[in-house]
DNA sequence: ATTTGATAATTTTGTTTAAAAAGTCAGGAA
DNA sequence: TTCCTGACTTTTTAAACAAAATTATCAAAT
């Protein structure tokens, strides 16, 4: 196999690197491949030549991104003792993630439709990680007698980050897009927070 | 005070009967007010003799629709014995009205962002009366032991609620609006009743 | 107080054009 | 052969304008 650090590996890096800083700063409609070759002293061609084109540019961004979000994910879900704190680490996790890269979703809000479907891919692969991390969890509480026996643990653990994950913010200013306004995070954390107790305790014995 | 049935309230029922129709036939920026005033054989300037404009018509329409919609629910939340019932009356009218007036909401769709006061006014209204009649609801199962304490009831419902209306589809065709498709309704109201019943158990004792 | 035909004002839709950005390619350098 | 670029072409975006559809107004009639 190709060694990770080989030459071309490590520009690719460099490439990511750079359009990320771009995307995060000024969103991706914002972002011109010029700027990036620019910022990297290098030619547009040459990005040409490390992507097939800009919605793949940013895909392999998202993807970095998405690989350290799930490796966090999983460590902190590993060093849970229960299903609660579990999914404490999900919630907290993912508030993190969006506080963090915030502005990178810009496309999200201004594609809203036909977002290409490898990124829908990558937010599948990671919904499906937090199922199957959360679903051990419960089944271990199960298996420990902490909670009742469910009929489908991955079916519930859906479910339950279906009802999370639609936990919005009543505002007044209801203009714009269905995605969380930065504002928001935060309450809508705490919120998530609340809603999960209740509900871990609701499949308690 | 001036009866109900003074004669130009009569006509102005007419119109709503006849602006709900073509609204909910073919959604609102399909509906032109020539259409209307011709199904009603008068000419369109009367309806602005009636109303101030297209939207303000809307509005009225809608706003008859949630009279409807507060009364029905009223009445079967009245008619629930506990919490869980409650809810399920709650969730169950939400479910009728949605797949009834479908259509009539391509308006939310179509225009998405900057929706007329007036209708986040009635959205906030129906949703105050979901809050003060399962909070009414709530309070009556922990006077009666079936519940534990809580410390705000209103906020408890408002999070609940919430947490309900996030609920959503998994599905593979993530194109359009956030509003759910028709198709999905019915999946969106069993995922509903399952969660509830999770959620009132979690406020057991 | 109601109603209308005629007309005004606004919004939507489509077209054109120029600029900006995306994307390609033949060929040079390592 | 792999990496890289300048110059080029194609596509997208944005502005300006006109035509058509629709909303909205109003003086006059009932």
């Amino acid at each position: 196999m190709s060694s990770v650090n080989a030459p071309q590996d490590i520009k690719r890096e460099k490439i990511l690197d750079a359009s990320y800083q771009r995307f995060l700063h000024y969103g991706y409609s914002k972002t011109t491949m010029n700027e990036i070759a620019g910022d990297l002293a290098m030619s547009k061609a040459l990005l040409y030549y490390y992507f097939p084109d800009k919605s793949q540019l940013y895909v392999a961004v998202m993807n970095k991104l998405a690989t350290d979000f799930i490796n966090v994910l999983t460590e902190k879900v590993a060093a849970s003792t229960d299903l609660l704190s579990a999914f404490k680490a999900q919630i907290d996790n993912h508030h993190n993630f969006m506080v963090t890269n915030y502005n990178f979703f810009d496309f999200f809000r201004l594609n809203e439709q036909n977002i290409p479907a490898e990124i829908w891919e990558i937010i599948g692969t990671i919904h499906q990680t937090e199922i199957e991390l959360l679903s051990d969890a419960l089944v271990k509480d199960v298996d420990a007698g902490k909670v009742t026996a469910v009929e489908v643990p991955v079916d519930m653990i859906d479910l339950i980050l279906d009802a999370l994950h639609g936990v919005k913010v009543r505002a007044m200013s209801h203009k714009k897009t269905g995605f969380p306004l930065k504002e928001h995070l935060d309450e809508i954390y705490q919120k998530r927070l609340t809603l999960i107790e209740i509900f871990v305790k609701g499949l308690g014995c």
